[in-house]
DNA sequence: GCCTGACAGTCTACTTTGGACTGTTCTGTC
DNA sequence: GACAGAACAGTCCAAAGTAGACTGTCAGGC
């Protein structure tokens, strides 16, 4: 209760935020977060579990009692209150994009063609069913602020479906084709970090 | 020129793709890509010139002769060309977006009427800003690959305009108001990073 | 009773950001 | 032609953020 001052990084700020509405721990906050924003606002669960701890040495917070998995809940506390409201005044920062599939394309002419068109299927898909969450999701959100949100993602997804999914490239080549039987999966890709052999 | 393994991070790999062109310095480098995907692909100037002296080191780039001001061009080798190849060839690693704006909004209620108008408005007027940068340097774009990552980057614009500019809180509250002089400016608002005192 | 998968959190190496800092050259303007 | 800015070019470092391996716990199904 002294009068310090907190340095609250974007990240530990909207934990703050979420945590106005009641007590929660660092993964639900986590899962929470990604089914909310998490379109536009990433990130992983050890930033969230560092931050916690540090908002919680800061006083912003107050760690609960550690239930049944070493489940431990966090709640704000009047300074986290009030260093949020300070935080959430400030001009948001800029943006920051990465979205690897914009590289892919932009230097498509040097990916073979089944490949690019591959993972622009993917995107689609992917994009097409985080569409299809948030419509879902949008039935139970009652907060206008939190629907606007959802509301951009919505067109997001829209957008960014459409978009890989209408490029030439995205196309099926004109005849039908067999194998690449494994290579279709859906699932989050995660890849092209390393390897480069030479 | 032997044969070791060389791990190319998402910058690095993308540096070697804009060298296929020719050689280029990290200035320009930076500022072609910001121009061109940088609303997809953001990177700093630090990362680039650290990533050009790593891939220089490995054998993947080639430091040119020094010149005006200390203007140190870098131009791809071979095996460069071949550890590009294989990086794109990767499936396309997850998105990252960070758009503050967003959270602004997702916590509306905690803010100011006054100051989300005004940060609304201003997102409103930047993205209107950087499509028509966008609109302009379509003009010029040859290759349909780099035009379709554009033409992405325009309808992205577009929707991020029309969502922060259409929404209720981004509207004139019903009286004329003077005041506000001062923070309507539209520069590149870098804040809210830190502060939070108490 | 024990297997499997979801849950919960920790840890670490690496990547990326932001911005301060040092110089250098160019472009006026007087 | 001197000199003040502005734009150029690069360096450096602390802080923030990411990826993913790792440990362990509990619930339900068989």
């Amino acid at each position: 209760m002294s009068r310090w001052t907190v340095t609250l990084n974007p990240t530990a700020a909207s934990l703050l935020g979420f945590l106005h509405r009641g007590p929660l721990t660092g993964w639900e906050l986590q899962s929470w977060i990604e089914r909310s924003i998490g379109d536009f606002w990433s990130l992983t669960r050890s930033q969230v579990y560092r931050e916690l701890k540090t908002l919680a040495g800061a006083g912003l917070l107050r760690a609960g009692a550690t239930g049944k998995r070493d489940r431990q809940p966090y709640s704000i506390t009047a300074a986290g209150r009030e260093a949020f409201r300070t935080w959430i005044a400030q001009p948001p920062a800029s943006d920051i994009l990465r979205l690897p599939l914009v590289v892919s394309v932009f230097f498509g002419a040097h990916i073979e063609p089944d490949l690019l068109r591959r993972y622009l299927q993917t995107a689609r898909l992917e994009h097409d069913a985080q569409r299809a969450r948030f419509l879902t999701l949008r039935e139970h959100v009652q907060d206008p602020f939190q629907r606007a949100a959802l509301e951009l993602g919505i067109e997001y997804e829209t957008l960014l479906g459409r978009w890989a999914g209408s490029l030439p490239w995205a196309q099926e080549a004109g005849a039908p084709r067999a194998r690449d039987a494994d290579s279709n999966r859906v699932g989050k890709p995660r890849g092209r970090s390393r390897a480069a052999k030479r």
